[in-house]
DNA sequence: TGGTATATGTGAGTTTTCCTGACAGGTGAT
DNA sequence: ATCACCTGTCAGGAAAACTCACATATACCA
């Protein structure tokens, strides 16, 4: 069982007062007054039950006893300090590994990857697809961007990004086919439905708060995933529903329309990071998601 | 210059911590609830940037740069223990060394050490034979007794033992011859009176004191030193003025008597400490003095 | 499965520590 | 002597750390 330390400020103090030879320096240096400095060094004498300094009116000397203590404590301070310096430093330039479920990656993120990196130089992202059951696997991640709702586990800091719109979409040969032109939602009932077989009510929920009745729906073709399921529908083989996002691009250039727009759902797309890590760097990455989100919303037809 | 360091309280409770691998019992070791640990720990995480435990329920883990962390620390922490812990250690078992001017050790201290060692076996005496201008040469030195008025110079704490008393002292067959038995000390002007070339005005701060002209006083032959006076007091050679410790002994054995018995001066036996050692085993020293000082005074005829 | 024991996390309020700012004392140089 | 500079000390106020109580989460056991 190791007995006391004495105050390890006091101790941090003579260091600095024995390695610079003056109190005034030291407490320069920690920025602190010279009084400070002086009643800890007082407090350490009488801690310790020796003087550590020798007074000689302008200046100090050290007394053996202060020399000794004197090396042991520059050594340990400047371990730590070394220590500390390189965690901070190593933390400033690591790259900065951002998970992201593989759908938004590839057809929202690596679009816009360029301009991020440009905008963004010194976070050097790494980009690590992840679908997000949370706390999963976020280990060894800065930081996650993903669509949940609350209540949020604990751990994480979750930044609102935008909140999760959904609509269905479809390539515009079919659209005109189905005559889907300025047609009303409940036309979406006359048709087989692209689905994820992962997350097969999405329709049903879209159709709840569109009025519409679940039950008229006719799913049709399952995919296992939202990227082969958004390539179906750009491909001109059915209606799928999808995250606003991940169509973003193909409505721009064509290749999707949405005839009824997209709505907000009770999920939000959030920028979760450890609840304990620096948050310089996840804020500037938030804030940058978080305008290139709010343009990727269409207006609304 | 080298940049702040995080919290060094924080920094110690980590320590303890990634040491034991638990807050509760790091907090048991520092005596602090383990409420104070948890934030201290939080605390070095955030001002660090990084997490340095997984947190898994019951239990912590280090994350690599808590690994990292401890090792610096645990080595930085344990250098500073053992060298607190050796100034204590080496501060209680050194020897004490006392400073003592040449005629008090000679006249007083030697006979009475072999019962001052027997009293206080752990203090380790050993005693240094020292005149006393103070701030000189004290340096080095646990404690030292003189005799000195106040103000006393900074820097140094200052015990009192006892009064100085200083009297005119004489050889018994030399008082018979004088027939100073049972005179007034207005007879201190028929003779030639012995003294040291370093405080002639002993006597006359003596007749002063005790109503007798100083002009009426014959200085006879002077002494390089106290303990030469002393000695050719007992050897009949005269009469000498002294302070009563270094006296006591010949009073007692009758080889000296004070006629008219010790006055006190402006001075005080004292017991001189460094202000910043430990009192501890000073305070032992200058109780035994104080007393062996006040065992030394001859009753007044 | 719920209960108990054990551990950590968190918040309000209080104690303790630390720091500041001003002044005193002492030294060396001009 | 005077000045510039450094250290020491004190009272009062700012900041940090601590405690206590409660919340939360896990493991183990009946």
């Amino acid at each position: 069982m190791p007995r006391p330390l004495p105050s390890l400020n006091a101790l941090h103090a003579f260091e600095a007062v024995a390695r610079l030879g003056s109190v005034s320096q030291a407490a320069n240096e920690l920025h602190v007054t010279h009084g400070a400095v002086s009643r800890h060094i007082r407090a350490l004498e009488e801690e310790l039950g020796t003087p550590l300094f020798q007074r000689q009116g302008r200046g100090l000397a050290l007394t053996p006893a202060g020399q000794r203590l004197r090396d042991a404590s520059g050594a340990a301070f400047g371990q730590l300090r070394e220590a500390c310096d390189l965690l901070r430093v190593e933390q400033a330039h690591a790259p900065f590994v951002l998970g992201c479920p593989v759908s938004l990656l590839a057809r929202w993120m690596i679009p816009r990857l360029e301009r991020l990196m440009a905008d963004l130089p010194d976070l050097d992202l790494h980009l690590r697809p992840q679908e997000a059951p949370f706390d999963e696997a976020l280990g060894g991640l800065d930081a996650a961007v993903l669509a949940g709702e609350a209540p949020w586990p604990g751990g994480w800091r979750v930044q609102p990004l935008a909140n999760e719109r959904v609509g269905p979409v479809v390539s515009p040969s079919l659209a005109k086919e189905l005559h889907l032109v300025r047609s009303r939602p409940q036309a979406v009932t006359r048709q087989a439905l692209l689905h994820t077989v992962s997350r097969p009510q999405a329709w049903t929920r879209w159709a709840q708060s569109t009025g519409i009745a679940p039950a008229k729906l006719q799913l049709g073709q399952g995919y296992p995933h939202l990227y082969h399921l958004i390539e179906a529908a750009v491909a001109g083989r059915g209606m799928a529903i999808a995250p606003e996002p991940l169509v973003a691009d193909d409505l721009a250039s064509g290749r999707l329309v949405a005839p009824w727009g997209f709505q907000d759902t009770a999920a939000q797309w959030v920028l979760a990071t450890p609840a304990r890590a620096t948050a310089e760097r996840s804020n500037a990455l938030a804030t940058w998601l978080k305008n290139a989100f709010a343009r990727s919303v269409a207006p609304t037809p």
